[in-house]
This record gives structure tokens, sequence and C-alpha cells, in this order.
RNA sequence: UGGGAUGUCGCCAAGCGGUAAGGCACCAGACUUUGACUCUGGCAUUCGCAGGUUCGAGUCCUGCCAUCCCAG
């Protein structure tokens, strides 16, 4: 059996790389390149396929003896990861670009040039697992709770999921650079990568700004009940349930309630404000594929950094779904990822609205 | 111009003779394969200005300045 692994240059892809060797598969090693530093005005560090990056997983490769390719990914990647990004926070929603890169990039455009290569699986370094079982293949949460990353993969189909691997699934992090260091990787110590891979310094205004050669349009900050508080410095700079970088102080923090491009306003308000019981989920994508007819319980995690929470799910008309959660939820983002779950298992998820 | 009130960190605000609380904002760090949230730490040698009383004044006295309110 032929693997194809995704090594991004960070130690948990190295490692999925080496346990699928151990586990006597023919591997083949890739890095995608997808984007160029200087897109974003910055220098070439600190990212998922700088070209650190790719020599850090063409060293793994190599000390595995498999191996190692660089694809050019990056007209996929802007058109598909970048330019949706932008178009979001322009309409004032907030994306999240990793679910995008998996649905699209890894799991997509990686597993068709994985067959075309004669693989029989894409393996990425995720830390998710997947069974097959009751007639279906399963998404299921990582073992270990604080690396689960099952939230990201929620658009993986049953063919999908035939054809992919995460070696990681029952490992913890801890597990895994120790693995990393006896094997003797060059990045075993590599720090866990964040923020967004095409931001790298964390400014995703000025990125967009860079992209659209747009200028900022400076607007309104409004109460709940439209009066005016103060001048924005452009919607994008503001996301649901933020509270820095507002610049007015009340007596109390106020948070950003709602963002809205057609009146280039953001609404602010307490705390209090920020608590729904109800979200709109639209495009929910349903990993066993296909919708319930009925209304079920289940639980839904609203954002990556969150425990699911239980509520009731209502499929909708049009492929859409509403949650009625049990409690109130804080910052229900539209443009973030609703995910829901049964147990450990993921069955699906969309954008909320 | 009379009468009243107030002037303490960017904003709000304790303090009432004993040597500047707190909140918000802001900054830094932590957390984090999205944006956020959260957490920890930092943040007025100085109290509108100038004098005076006192061992000692943001706190008392005097004058000035500024702002607000009511008169007119």
């Amino acid at each position: 059996m032929k693997a194809l692994i995704a090594m991004s240059g960070g130690v948990d892809s190295a490692v999925a790389a080496w346990l699928m060797k151990q586990a006597g598969w023919d591997c083949l090693g890739c890095t995608m390149k997808l984007y160029h530093n200087e897109d974003a005005g910055l220098p070439a560090e600190k990212s998922c396929c700088s070209l650190d990056d790719v020599e850090d997983a063409r060293a793994v490769a190599y000390r595995l003896g498999i191996p190692h390719y660089v694809f050019n990914f990056s007209d996929e990647f802007r058109e598909q990861v970048i330019e949706k990004f932008v178009r979001a926070y322009l309409e004032g929603r907030t994306p999240n670009p990793c679910i995008d890169c998996n649905h699209y990039l890894k799991f997509a455009k990686l597993a068709r040039r994985a067959a075309e290569l004669g693989c029989d699986a894409v393996v990425t370094g995720h830390y998710a697992r997947i069974e097959y079982a009751g007639g279906r293949w399963r998404l299921k949460k990582a073992l270990d709770p604080d690396k689960d990353q099952s939230y990201v993969l929620y658009h993986l189909t049953q063919e999908q999921l035939a054809r992919t691997c995460f070696p990681l699934g029952e490992m913890t992090k801890r597990e895994t650079r120790a693995i990393a260091e006896a094997q003797g990787f060059v990045n075993a110590r590599k720090p866990d990568s964040q923020d967004i891979c095409f931001v790298p310094d964390g400014d995703y205004a000025r990125v967009i700004e860079l992209r659209t050669g747009r200028k900022l349009v400076p607007g309104n900050f409004v109460d709940l009940e439209g009066r005016v508080l103060g001048q924005h410095n452009g919607i994008l700079h503001y996301t649901v349930g933020q509270r820095r970088g507002l610049g007015l102080a009340f007596g109390q923090p106020y948070y950003v309630v709602r963002v809205d491009a057609a009146s280039n306003t953001v609404t602010l308000g307490p705390k209090e404000a920020l608590f729904t019981r109800t979200a709109l989920v639209e495009d929910f994508h349903w990993i066993a594929g296909q919708a319930p007819e009925e209304p079920f319980r289940c639980a839904a995690k609203i954002r990556y950094r969150h425990r699911e929470q239980p509520c009731l799910l209502t499929p909708l008309k049009g492929g859409g779904v509403r949650l009625d959660f049990d409690e109130p939820q804080r910052a229900v983002t539209p443009g973030q990822s609703a995910v829901v779950y049964d147990g450990d298992e993921v069955l699906g998820g969309g954008e909320l609205v």
C-alpha cells in the first residue's frame, strides 16, 4: 500500500510519516507550496510553507529514506482560501481559512494528486481518528482532547475518509514530540504553528488592504439602541466577541456584538449582549452523506477552541440547520464554523450565518 | 455680570491632614494550527496653577485660571 504524506515541515506530519513507514506503507512525502510570503509583504519565515519549512520537511523525508516532492498549489490556495478569506472580511464575516484549506487543498487537490501518483491514501498530521463502523466511515475526535483537530475536518466525505489516514489520532502531543526527538528529526522541538499561515505576523487587516488595494473606510461604533459611540477604523478590524482594540472606555468592558457591512457599522455592547441560544448554519455538510429528516439532540462547537455544547439540531430546507442550545452561547460569529458531534463522532458542519 | 458647583492617569472615579484605591482603555507576556475570548503582569513621586498654614496637604486657607449649572 502506498501513501502520500502531507509534510508541512512541522513535527506532527513528520511523525505521521514515520508512523506510516513503521506500519509498512510505501511512503511518498510532499510539501504543498501554498502562497508566497511576498504576497503579504512579509519575510519568508514563521509560516506553514515557507522555504525553511520545505527544507525541514525535506530533511525529515531524507532521514526516513522516502522521496519528497514540493507541489505548487499557490494558485488554488489563492483562489479557494485567500480570496474567500478576504471576501468574508469585506462582508463583515469572520472566516476560518484553515477549514477551507483542508476542504479545498489537503483533501481535494492533494487527494487528487495522490490518486494520480498511484497512492492509496493521503496522510496528514491531524489529531483526529477515522473508523469504519456500521456500514460507513466515521470521523472521530483524537484521543488527546487537548490536541483534537476534528473540528477543522468536517468537510470530509465518505470517499475521502476511505482514502485518508491520521496516524496521530491516538497519540498525545507529548508522545509525538518524543518520537521526533528519538528519531532525531530537525523539527523535533519546533514550536507548534499558530496564526493564519499566510498572515504570519497576525495583522490580517493589513494583508487584506494590501491585496484589495482598498483603503479602509472608518465608520461608526453604535450601541444596542443605535446611538453613535465613536469611530471605528474600518469594519474588517472587528469580529463578534472582540474586546480589545475598540479604544473606548465605558465603566465595564465592551465587546463587538455585530458587524454590519452594509451600513459600515460596528455594534458594541456589554458581555451579556453576546449570548444567544439559537444559531443558524448554512450549507451543512453531512459526513455520512445524507442529512437526517428529523430534529435530534447532539452537541456543537461554534469555534475551534471550545468545548461542544448540547443542543437540538433541526434540519432546514435548503441544506441548512438550526441549532438551539440548552444554554445561551457566547459570540455566535457569522463566518465561523459550527461542527456537530455525537459523542466522539463528527456528524458534519457548516458556516454560521 | 451676579449666585452655585466642580477641577485626581487617555476616560470614569475613590480619597475628607499622614504620605495617590478601583474600573475601563492602553501596552507586554501566556494560552492557541482561524478570528476572537481568557489569564498574568505593567501603567499618576503626583492630584488645574501660584502662594500660605502645618512635623506633614490631593485633603485646610488665599488668589488666579478653567469648566458646568442657575439667574438674567
